[in-house]
RNA sequence: GGGCGAGUAGCUCAGCACGGAUAGAGCAUCAGCCUUCUAAGCUGAGGGUCAAGGGUUCAAAUCCCUUCCCGCCCGCCA
């Protein structure tokens, strides 16, 4: 007999002798929601119902006593993984499992699903357009950013695992004026070809223009203080000023040759932001030229950006760019419906959203989860000279994205909740009150530097792909003290995976609620708790397989009868049901967390007993099948959040 | 001022949505285990007023209220 989860089975066959019994014996009282938990420990069994505490007062009796009633009524003829029913802990029902047919059950279906182990296919498969990383095209990838591909693409294997369609998207942010500074720094280098990892090339050019460019407009903002004898703008621009030079110094001092380049060319310019302004604006527009040198620039970056991610096996289905939902009607169209509805409002010229409006008509405060005190403040639509803002176009770009999918996840940052929000408020508005139950804001906190914050302006931060260097290295320093006769290919492949699979598991594990605070040593984790700990488990586990001259078999479960044994057995069962969990609360780190356990578990069980050399033909075999069970668990997990399983390290 | 997120062992964190049996890991510290399948491992010890106070309940780290503390947001930035 095969189960996509065996242990469902058995909640099941418990839900059922529950609900008979209360049915039978306590006919006066209406069946109250059965609560099945699973139980601290191997000794109140496998599921416990606390439902005695709740019926006792209600039918005035003592818990222990009720639960012994209930107890002897069962009917036990029905019983198939179920092994015993016991009263225990002072009014707990505790279901015990039958080890025999439940491990039998178990690691057969383990062993025939294989790979699929895990997988339980949602009822109700959907359309799922996962938007992840979506870092701007002006630097390399910084270690602080890299949290949300980590996350976004382990949402979206465990999605797909689920049976839903999942397409990954990429949304390019190239409208905005940072993408026109570093475009025209380029331009004033003559567009040159990249000595090095282009993200790495147009950042220091993207640092260093702006400074530049910062600088020159400070300096004309100080003059004009100074004219108008304002003491308080001058005073603001002359702090401001002082820590543009000190930036520029530090700048000056790490890329000499560039710096030099670029302020020779960019002073011989009369008015430098003006011709920042200028092709932004001819971006926005459309025009040729200006499309063609942003473009080119963005894709340098990207091209750097896709080969950082492949390295630790992340892809995107879609690469969205923000510009052509400016150049196509899309973003007037999202325009001229908002203006229809009575949520906007005109002020000195500037079109605004009143998202707090829309909460009060449309009565969304409580089922949003908002509080009532709770005022949005409004959202600003259309600048005064006519350009949109950021959250605008995301409209326009979510409607596009609900006319491919039925539900979208954007992983973005929890600073930005409050736009998040307003997004939301607009569909709402619009009348697109599907799309807008089915948007989810996938909020994580910042990673953040100890000690300073991480400032791409001052060209301050660890790239992810230093980052990730740095893991290789370390891994290969470990694998060569601890293995020095594999060869030197062997080494550099498992240091390979190991480095990679620690920080995308670092990454992944801490809730993503929380801050992370980075440091190496909590990224290079190599001991329990680790990726480099599960991949080592999969390895010791595959090493028995490998050296095994019998087959695991299925037949003699009942031999597997020691309670570590017993415990692996749960712990395997147990994966399906993580598994649903993990997916429709999109919570990734629980992977992450099982395979830790499950690490663990098989380590502790390894120590204490010989598989290949057990007493009986018979045990081996049973062991066998144990150990590959969960090498199979093992790698399923893994899989789920792009960590390899390796046989061997 | 308002909102959102967090506060659990010296440090880093699980557990909280759905209340339940002695609050769990790892790091660090100390004491052990490689002539049996991979020691990136295992065993054991010490370490907790679950921020504080109140409330609900047979039962609270978990739910409710108040307070404190930390981070983020409240732009004609993205």
């Amino acid at each position: 007999m095969i189960a996509q989860n065996p242990f469902e089975l058995f909640r099941q066959e418990c839900q059922t002798v529950l609900t008979d019994v209360i049915t039978k014996t306590l006919p006066e009282i209406t069946l109250p929601p059965i609560s099945l938990k699973k139980t601290p420990n191997l000794d109140y069994g496998q599921l416990a119902t606390s439902l005695c505490f709740e019926l006792a007062k209600k039918l005035n009796q003592k818990p222990p006593a009720l639960a012994e009633h209930l107890v002897a009524s069962i009917d036990k003829s029905k019983f198939n993984l179920i092994d015993k029913v016991v009263s225990a802990g002072g009014g707990y029902i505790n279901f015990h499992v039958n080890f025999t047919k439940f491990s039998a059950l178990t690691l057969q279906s383990i062993k025939e699903l294989n790979n699929q182990y895990g997988s339980v296919k949602t009822d109700t498969p959907q359309k799922i357009i996962v938007e992840h990383t979506s870092v701007n095209p002006l630097h390399s990838i910084h270690i602080g950013q890299a949290r949300n591909p980590m996350l976004g693409d382990a949402l979206a294997r465990i999605l797909q695992y689920r049976g839903h369609q999942v397409s990954r998207h990429y949304y390019i942010d190239d409208v905005g004026r940072q993408s026109s500074v570093v475009a025209y720094g380029y331009l004033k280098l003559g567009r040159p070809k990249p000595t090095e990892k282009p993200d790495l090339f147009v950042g220091k050019i993207y640092t260093v223009t702006s400074c530049i460019v910062e600088i020159n407009r400070l300096k004309q903002a100080r003059d004009k203080a100074n004219a108008l004898h304002n003491a308080d703008d001058l005073v603001k621009a002359n702090k401001e000023l002082d820590e543009w030079i000190s930036i520029a110094a530090e700048l000056k001092e790490k890329y000499p040759v560039l710096f030099e380049m670029l302020v020779t060319k960019i002073n011989a310019d009369e008015n430098p932001e003006e011709e920042i302004n200028r092709l932004n604006r001819a971006y926005e527009d459309g025009q040729q030229a200006a499309k063609e040198l942003i473009r080119e620039v963005s894709d340098l970056c990207l091209d750097g950006f896709r080969a950082t991610m492949n390295r630790v096996s992340v892809t995107y289905d879609s690469w969205d760019w923000e510009s052509d939902f400016v150049w196509t009607p899309q973003v007037s169209e999202v325009m001229a419906k908002l203006k229809t509805t009575p949520f906007i409002f005109n002020e000195k010229g500037v079109l605004q959203f009143n998202a707090d409006q829309v909460t009060q008509v449309l009565d969304l405060k409580d089922k949003l989860g908002l509080s009532p005190n709770n005022e949005i403040p409004p959202l600003t639509l259309v600048r005064a000279d006519g350009t949109t803002l950021y959250t605008t176009r995301d409209i326009a770009y979510t409607i596009w994205k609900f006319q491919h999918a039925d539900k979208v996840i954007n992983v973005i940052g929890m600073e930005q909740s409050l736009a998040q929000l307003q997004l939301k408020l607009a569909l709402y508005a619009m009348n697109y009150g599907r799309e807008a139950e089915n948007l989810i804001h996938f909020a994580y906190n910042l990673v953040t530097l100890p000690g300073y914050k991480m400032s791409s302006r001052r060209g301050r931060y660890i790239t992810f792909d230093e980052v990730l260097d740095e893991a290789v290295k370390r891994a290969y320093e470990e694998v060569s003290k601890r293995s020095p006769m594999l060869s030197e290919e062997e080494k550099h492949s498992i240091a390979d995976f190991v480095g990679l699979g620690a920080v995308r598991y670092a990454l992944v594990d801490v809730d993503p609620g929380k801050p992370v605070i980075f440091t190496w040593e909590r990224v290079l984790n190599f001991e329990t708790n680790s990726a480099p700990y599960v991949q080592y488990t999969h390895a010791r586990a595959s090493s028995i397989l490998r050296k095994a001259t019998i087959e695991p078999q299925t037949t003699s479960f009942e031999l597997l009868s020691e309670r570590l044994e017993k415990e692996l057995v749960l712990v395997l069962a147990g994966f399906p049901d993580m598994f649903i969990e993990a997916t429709e609360y999109l919570k990734p780190n629980l992977i992450a967390d099982y395979t830790n356990s499950l690490a663990d578990k098989f380590n502790t069980f390894y120590n204490a007993y010989p598989v290949l050399k057990a007493d009986s033909q018979y045990l081996i075999e049973a062991r066998l099948a144990l150990v590959k069970a969960i090498q199979t668990v093992l790698k399923n997990a893994l899989n789920l959040i792009g960590v390899v399983a390796p046989e061997k390290m």
